[in-house]
DNA sequence: GTCTATACTCCGATAGAC
DNA sequence: GTCTATCGGAGTATAGAC
């Protein structure tokens, strides 16, 4: 799997070819079917494997912060780095790029957590008075997945090499919450 | 070019083939080298293409207005519904799909011409008191081709079949200035 | 669990006849 | 400006020996 994430990095996320990967491992091709039975089912093992890993950094940031606005801001800066440290995988994650490849239901399974986990940061920013309860709706929600959704893509488009801290677009995922309050603030 | 459109929104923006081109066609696959003297050559036709269109339909959209937001808005709604009218145009030109195509700089050239009348209409709101003047530099820049590029992303992954009205995401464009303007309030 | 051999399909690109 | 023929390579996947 590691080898398949290199060759995608250097060949284009759809332009994994098992005979590559097989050549770097030094097997024949006929081989990795005794481990996966189709090209697909190696998209697929990424493809969990790459959710679980982002649900575990997005859990990561927020550890240690009170749930609130503070809280989804160290989460979503923690989802950003990962997302700029593991560009080739999220790639696969996000942008459906392998015509013809479908997540089964069991490798998307880690993405409903996620978005469960930054619903939940939302609902206890409304508690504490830092936002409108509206956030909270599917609109609300959508329109934060989609707000940090663009700034990645535009980085990882754009400026692929930038460090975080240096990104032209990465900068401003720091002050996604901010937005946020301003498009919904908290009735007082 | 159509047909490479068309074969493109069928097999992936990377998965163009001349031989599936000449097929549909009804010619034999070298015949096409003598209208493009490489496959990535039918990619660069293609992106100037796209690239022209795209600034038409966004000066189009601004037409009419007086410069400024209102300008803006309808600029933007232009653009975006453009997107969603050729979604497979869109991702060649937004998000560089195919490994080893790179435009060459006269098909880009009108993509410089969209960054720079979008900045104008900044200019033009920022001279009206509709915006801070840091709106216009090339961070507040960066984030407004942030925005709407995030939104159109995940209209195209998660909804590609929905209509502009009812797209979860591009309904949020129109209320694209208001974010900007939530973000640089003008000062008063 | 690895291999050889193979079936099958496909691709981009060029040479050169007509 | 189209064609045939061809080069030289790619790929996924399967059968079956070891």
């Amino acid at each position: 799997m590691d080898i398949s994430l290199q060759v995608m990095s250097e060949q284009g996320v759809a332009g994994l070819s098992l005979s590559a990967v097989a050549r770097r491992l030094g097997v024949r091709p006929p081989s990795l079917y005794k481990y996966f039975p189709s090209r697909n089912a190696v998209y697929d093992a990424l493809f969990r494997r790459g959710q679980q890993a982002y649900l575990e950094a997005v859990r990561q940031g927020a550890a240690g912060h009170e749930p609130g606005m503070a809280a989804m801001a160290a989460s979503l800066e923690a989802g950003a780095r990962w997302v700029m440290a593991n560009q080739t995988l999220a790639q696969l994650l996000f942008w459906r790029p392998v015509p013809g490849f479908v997540p089964s239901p069991q490798a998307y399974e880690p993405a409903l957590a996620v978005h469960a986990h930054f619903a939940e940061l939302t609902r206890a920013a409304i508690d504490r008075g830092e936002l409108h309860p509206d956030a909270a709706s599917e609109e609300g929600l959508a329109l934060g997945s989609a707000l940090i959704a663009g700034l990645l893509s535009q980085q990882l488009a754009n400026e692929p090499a930038a460090s975080y801290e240096q990104g032209r677009f990465t900068r401003w995922v720091a002050r996604l919450p901010a937005v946020l309050a301003a498009v919904y603030p908290p009735r007082r």
